[in-house]
DNA sequence: TAGATTGTTACCGT
DNA sequence: CACGGTAACAATCT
């Protein structure tokens, strides 16, 4: 589920709950916990402790308490859950619902309220002071420069593909998947381009969609709202031009890319 | 049913 | 050594 426009709506959620003080940490499953974190470690690290701020790099959520930063990361299908309210009101497979079962890690508050971790396919995370400096800069607010960066060959020849540079999070932290493809189509640019045949016209091009599409489709409400999301299967037509889309991996990941105007 | 999946990481080959 | 591609992880959905 998540890329960062889900973690987004994440922390926002957690803002809601700014001040508030942790209590009990209950982790139901230990597999949620970065190694070499305990539950008894991070139980001890946190209660007591008066939530800070709220905070975001790439998919990586996070709350910075009066003692340590929890980091959350959400795999594939985590989702968190304030007060009962989820973060995401609408989930990718319809019939998966938030089930008891899937909870991984619930953080008590002092007096009423919580903040849990759902993850049914258990790919999600819990960290304390996780290394932010790890990840590339925010996509949300990329500038030209970043961008031109993030996409530079490191030696010579320069063949990786754009798209397995824009997923590299250590290059550029945020974009998953279908944002990507949903960004390169718009952008007019294939997928399979070296990242470092982009011309400075395409790199502005290119920073300003990234921008874009973000708060788009935060407005939107997700990641899998994009014009061409819909599109992404056998048969799939680009809306903009009625041809069928190309379908093949590219930097690990099952890509759909329009052939007549992506180039 | 077989195949696919929005993310991250260990491992392997170049 | 650095980089890039691949498989594995786990569970569920189409």
């Amino acid at each position: 589920m998540p890329e960062m426009l889900e973690v987004e709506y994440y922390r926002q959620l957690a803002e809601t709950v700014i001040g508030r003080t942790f209590g009990q940490v209950d982790v139901l499953d230990a597999h949620c916990l970065a190694p070499p974190l305990t539950a008894d470690q991070l139980g001890a690290a946190v209660s007591g402790r008066r939530l800070r701020a709220a905070r975001r790099q790439g998919k990586l959520l996070l709350l910075d308490t009066s003692g340590p930063t929890v980091g959350l990361r959400f795999g594939m299908t985590g989702t968190l859950v304030v007060n009962g309210r989820p973060g995401v009101e609408r989930l990718q497979y319809s019939a998966l619902r938030l089930s008891e079962s899937h909870v991984r890690c619930r953080f008590h508050l002092s007096g009423r309220g919580e903040l849990v971790l759902v993850d049914p396919r258990r790919f999600g995370r819990v960290s304390l002071d996780p290394d932010v400096a790890a990840l590339g800069p925010d996509a949300a607010r990329i500038r030209l420069d970043e961008l031109r960066r993030a996409l530079a060959p490191v030696r010579a020849g320069g063949g990786t593909a754009v798209k397995a540079r824009l997923l590299d999070q250590s290059k550029l932290a945020g974009l998953g998947n279908l944002l990507v493809d949903e960004i390169l189509w718009q952008a007019g640019i294939d997928p399979r381009r070296p990242a470092g045949s982009l011309d400075d016209d395409d790199l502005r091009r290119l920073a300003k969609q990234i921008r874009a599409s973000i708060r788009i489709l935060l407005r939107r409400g997700g990641s899998h709202l994009g014009d061409v999301t819909s599109e992404r299967r056998p048969g799939g037509v680009c809306p903009r031009d009625g041809a069928f889309l190309t379908q093949a991996t590219v930097g690990g990941r099952t890509t759909w890319w329009c052939p007549a105007h992506q180039r």
